[in-house]
DNA sequence: CATGGAAATGAAAATCATTTTCATTTGTGC
DNA sequence: GCACAAATGAAAATGATTTTCATTTCCATG
């Protein structure tokens, strides 16, 4: 039963422990990997059942996954040259914790991105 | 240009002020109104940019409208029941200035979700 | 070494929200 | 009325995700 196939995680890691699973099966055939998308997606929601990975939405709708106990970080992007810096979010952390706490949440997730104009744009 | 069709959304505020696209269509045909699905979602894009609501996602996927106030505020959503709570980011604000300011970026904006579980939940 | 069934796989089709296309209708100023 | 821009909506296209189903791989047991 246990569908979390180890060359989708294996992957999903490489990926920089971030990606989609369209972005998970294209890397592989990259790397000459034989998988079918099926599979992929079965074996990405196994890992998140198992708790192994996090899932996410992008603005778009699409599923992102991220490896549990990554280091959670986030990004600064430049929207002219979609240059990526990523950021330490100690601030946010504790701001999300304390608004959920506030409301009674429990099971506290956030999503955090900071864009603008880098000094070369 | 204004293609925020008014009927559009005096249904969504009769929604409860948050409902999907497809609801909104669904609930104007239930209603007896001649609209076509487009016209919705073209509204419903207006609406957005002309900052009359918000959009989130649902964990399906599925684009969900929300009737907002003015002032520039964050969300606290629900996983289980979709509830949503304005909250004040006052830190998120300072931080994200802060961190664009290290890197050299100019023109800065931010987008910061938190979700979890409400105490309903 | 069979061999038989359970689990895994993946190609192709189905699903579903959303977007695009394009022909038609509506509205507005002249 | 007439031309022309904007709005509309039906139908087709898109794209992620899920389902179906026939095939293959595993593995335990005879």
């Amino acid at each position: 039963m246990s569908r979390s196939n180890p060359r989708v995680l294996s992957t999903l890691e490489r990926a920089g422990g971030f990606a989609s699973a369209q972005e998970v099966y294209r890397l592989m055939q990259r790397e000459g990997e034989s998988i079918g998308l099926t599979t992929v997606y079965r074996a990405l929601q196994s890992l998140v059942n198992d708790k192994i990975v996090d899932v996410l939405r992008r603005d778009d709708g699409e599923a992102i996954y991220r490896l549990c106990g990554e280091a959670h970080h986030h990004h600064l992007v430049c929207k002219g040259c979609g240059d990526t810096v990523e950021i330490e979010g100690g601030a946010i952390e504790k701001w999300a914790k304390v608004m959920a706490e506030e409301h009674g949440f429990r099971e506290v997730g956030h999503t955090a991105e900071v864009f603008g104009l880098c000094s070369k744009c």
